[in-house]
DNA sequence: AGGCGATGGAGCGTATACAATGGCGATCCA
DNA sequence: TGGATCGCCATTGTATACGCTCCATCGCCT
């Protein structure tokens, strides 16, 4: 018990100099899932588009602390499919092709309108309020101009969806594939015309707090394909221009 | 205490001298992606049961490779939920709980049959002939006794048939499905019977080469549905004995 | 003048060193 | 003798240092 004075909070600042960063040493493991939590953020709400370089000091910097927790977050990022990890190239945002774009709205299609029969069935008041204040927010977040905002908040409402069906595992999978999706729109979306209309969220909560999960369901696979339509999947050639087949003609 | 100095002396994987193994830099990359697969077979083929430590310097030596490489996989392995990972206490493989047991049979159900169409319409011969033989050398395993194999290529067959569907993105999550199953066997499996009934692949190949998805997803319905009953699926009390609970009766 | 090779730099990959934390055993007190 | 506390050890978490590969620019040769 030497040393029952360094409670108080001033101990943290241990790292001299002025300590601008964050005063909260917290604990290293939240600060770092803050850090992905950030990206990964910034990402689905396209403050960083596919394609952007996210080199690996310049975001230890950015946060303050050492390329050691930057590599660990990106590698995090990497699985989910979020940024591209190219071996000596370092890190950049996917930019997901159309045949990744093609199957993740399959997925989509096939997992999200294969839980609502389970949703519908669980869900409780709370819940049907919970997602109503979500679709609320994004509508608001749509009718100022907060694109950010509405992409973000829309992911969530699926997300937050496939929760109720119980099933971690199909809840993650659907996380996952909204966060996918994100990107997706990013790249292949139409400008000024976001991907989910907002009525439909409102309209899935009635079927769904009704319970009614077929036409729950029914609803979920036209909502989807309705985004899916919205969107210009066209593979760009981006990486081999086939010379050949485009001069000897 | 002469006995403890030359315990060391681990130089021979260096790439020193007649560099044998790697010459240089063999490939940092596809040696990590080694070791990651032979963890993660090891793991799906029983031989690292569920709940064994994984100890980060004692992979390092196995392996000959140092803790940071290491780390990585035991994170990537984390990220697929094979071991866990514990924040002081270091990784040991995952121990299924019987929710996420249930929740990933559940998963299979809807996926596994939900791609039984696309695959029946996708199917070449040259893909049914691989199946065939894959299913082949899992009975014959089976047969010879060799559980760690057939546990393996059990799960390797529904994998690749999940892969015919030419959906990357159900394809992979039906991957580490399998894996997750494999860890769940491991734990609720009366031992002795393995889950697959070897017969049953056969049969399915049967129906998707003949082209009738429905009848595979029924069948495949069927299938999963026999694996998850043979299992005794309880929950023992994990953490919390309620000692209350047992004794004041 | 243009293309090809060399050289320098930037950034990633790996290893090692250090710090902190939690467990576990030993010791002391009641 | 039982329990609690203190201290050491084992093991992970983090940072830094170094080497290697790839890219860009510059200079020389054709």
């Amino acid at each position: 018990m030497s040393q029952q004075e360094v409670v108080h909070g001033e101990a943290s600042t241990r790292n001299s100099g002025t300590g601008r960063k964050k005063g909260k040493n917290g604990d290293g493991a939240e600060r770092h899932d803050a850090i992905y939590r950030t990206i990964s953020d910034a990402i689905i709400e396209h403050r960083l588009r596919p394609g952007a370089r996210l080199r690996e000091d310049a975001l230890a910097e950015v946060f303050g602390v050492s390329r050691t927790g930057i590599r660990k977050i990106l590698q995090r990022l990497a699985l989910e499919q979020l940024v591209t990890l190219t071996p000596r190239r370092g890190a950049s945002v996917t930019r997901p092709t159309a045949e990744e774009a093609w199957d993740v709205f399959a997925a989509r299609q096939l997992v999200e309108c294969g839980i609502m029969q389970d949703v519908a069935r669980r869900m409780a008041p709370g819940d049907a309020r919970a997602l109503r204040e979500l679709a609320a927010r994004e509508r608001q977040a749509l009718k100022s101009g907060e694109q950010s905002a509405a992409i973000k908040l829309s992911a969530e409402f699926h997300q937050r969806l496939a929760q109720l069906s119980g099933n971690a595992a199909l809840a993650e999978f659907v996380g996952r594939l909204c966060s996918r999706s994100s990107l997706i729109l990013a790249v292949y979306g139409s400008s000024g015309h976001l991907g989910c209309e907002s009525h439909d969220h409102d309209e899935l909560i009635n079927f769904l707090e009704a319970g009614k999960g077929e036409r729950a369901a029914a609803f979920m696979g036209r909502h989807l394909k309705a985004i899916e339509a919205s969107l210009s999947i066209v593979e760009e050639e981006n990486e081999a221009p086939d010379l050949h087949h485009i001069f000897s003609s």
